[in-house]
DNA sequence: GAGGTTAATGTAAACGCTTACATGAAATAA
DNA sequence: TTATTTCATGTAAGCGTTTACATTAACCTC
């Protein structure tokens, strides 16, 4: 018995002469007890500085205010400016969240799934639909109410609020095929395990595939994020027999790798060739020229994902997926081709 | 006994024939448990899918494995950097990790340390160290270990993982003078509650007060994150009588906003005017002209700050503060001042 | 004023885990 | 062989809450 032991129900409800029934009243649902009684109790509280154990409130009444959210990384905007939104959300309900990073890896990721649900989630936000099978058992089976973020499917299969990045990409392909470019290029990142690219692609592909004399060159790099391997990548596609006239990127972290690369190697965006980029980041602005991509309405998404697992939790029936709108937004980079 | 009810130590004990003690050590102590027993107890886990009960587990252990952070926002990129990295470190030795946002607002954030502390947290990364008393005396009273990021005094009252900003910023400040700048121009974001920008000012101040005819103004914008305000400030400076001939940015992405607006009113930079960031975030590098600014280790920072904290919960005595170095990176957005 | 209702408070049993201590078997020593 | 040590495992007592259910007191109603 330490000196320092944090005071407890029992320490509050010996010191205001009542039961630690009606301590814990006091503190969950103050209006069953009397006014004079739940006074009594406060300036014992306070006299003590009591504040209620986690572990003892989680264990008795099994509930842990608490959701968690596991993305691939936090270095990229696109999922901060979505985790920001989710948690503000969160906060103003009294939830607490839960961040766990996965790197991409789906194994990792159903680590941090289960060290999550141990630490108490009552929900869960995952980015994206793929991953192996035994994680979604998983979830099944704790019976664990999670969201899909950043993509939007019509499956059926899934909760999900995002938005469709076939059709996004494909809105784009169709926007740089109406400008008149028939050489296209993509660079993308590895698809494996991540389906919004690989939901990119194929919205490019179908776009292209109903167009005469169109055609795709697919260029995977391998990371999705590094602005390096995608300037390797631009290296090799400008080195080809028949350069693309456009290059789509998977990303703006991409789009903007390819342009600086592009003016290293005194190619001029958009005069000798066109970048589109995908998410619509801050840098889509700043760079030069400035980058021609698809907005994402990332603070929305994350707000959408929390409210509806607010509403799983608080018993209401019916949760629908919830599919929001993205936009081509014209910039400098794309440019006709006459 | 519901169908639905997760499965516990009991459960696993049963399915594998031993005590719920044997179980607990397996995942615990593996190394106390014999190689047999221990494969029995995994094929159990696994096929229960099993794992841990936080609530059970804090209130027997007294230990949370839970640690918790505490940034201004997630949508900069410097505190994600870092956070990201602290966040893997954590993750290695099975700590959880706990984040808030404060958005910059100290009340808020003192209710956030509350409840992340009652959630159990047993260490917190907080970011600077301008703070109310009363979020000092929470914290002592608590006993919670914490580390200040992002900042580093030689005040010797807290525990520092930080650079000295007021040093940084200083010695930018003469790379500048040594250009032959002496019409110096600051904009900052509030410095209320926020002792990284205050040291940065108080930093500028020092090295141009001890230089003959140099002289400086001071533009506090109304955010030190919108690059809208900092383009705002950047008019305002571009209107007085007497130009300065280079503006110091307390942060990249207020350069960023600033260096947009000159392009937009048709100022060149570096021709007419220098501008300088402090951060070193992608965006330096990326935007035209390219922008000189101070390199901070954002990563390096987050896992020193992650290791010492670990280092305080397995009781290693005597963890001092650490002071990490910055460095000043030439790029386009200064020239020389003749 | 007996019987019935209601409201405030108390009692005590979980909740799932860890761990000090007890047990017993195997290994070693005498 | 017997005594002793060692080590893997089992037993059971908490840890601090919440919450059915029990109790009691106050208030009606006729």
């Amino acid at each position: 018995m330490t000196i320092h032991s944090n005071p407890t129900v029992d320490d509050v409800a010996k010191l205001a002469g009542v039961s630690t029934a009606t301590v814990s009243r006091c503190i969950n649902n103050p209006e069953k007890v009397l006014a004079p009684t739940r006074k009594k109790v406060q300036v014992a509280v306070d006299e003590l500085g009591y504040t209620p154990n986690f572990g003892g409130r989680y264990l008795a009444s099994n509930r842990s205010r608490t959701v968690g959210a596991i993305i691939p990384t936090m270095e990229n905007a696109i999922f901060a400016r979505g985790i920001q939104a989710f948690q503000e959300v969160l906060a103003n309900s009294g939830i607490t969240l839960l961040i766990s990073t996965s790197g991409y890896d789906p194994q990792l990721e159903f680590q941090n799934i289960q060290a999550l649900v141990s630490q108490g989630a009552e929900g869960l936000l995952l980015i994206g639909t793929a991953r192996p099978k035994k994680t979604y058992e998983f979830l099944q089976r704790r019976n664990i109410p999670h969201v899909i973020a950043w993509n939007h499917r019509q499956d059926g299969e899934h909760l999900y609020v995002g938005f469709d990045n076939h059709f996004a990409m494909f809105e784009l392909t169709n926007t740089v095929l109406k400008m008149g470019h028939r050489h296209i290029a993509i660079i993308a990142g590895p698809t494996t395990n991540n389906d919004r690219i690989e939901d990119r692609i194929s919205g490019a592909q179908d776009a292209i595939q109903k167009t005469k004399g169109a055609s795709l060159i697919i260029k995977v790099s391998r990371s999705n994020s590094s602005p390096i391997l995608a300037g390797q990548a631009f290296e090799d596609l400008m080195a080809l027999e028949i350069r693309p006239t456009v290059i789509m990127c998977s990303n703006d972290a991409l789009a903007v790798g390819a342009i600086m690369r592009a003016r290293d190697m005194g190619i001029s965006v958009p005069e000798d060739i066109s970048i589109t980029g995908f998410d619509d980041i801050d840098v889509a602005e700043i760079v030069t020229p400035s980058l021609t991509t698809v907005h994402v309405p990332h603070r929305q998404m994350g707000e959408a994902a929390a409210t509806l697992l607010l509403n799983i939790r608080a018993g209401k029936p019916d949760q629908k997926s919830i599919k929001l709108d993205t936009r081509v937004v014209l910039r400098h980079s794309l440019k006709t081709q006459k």
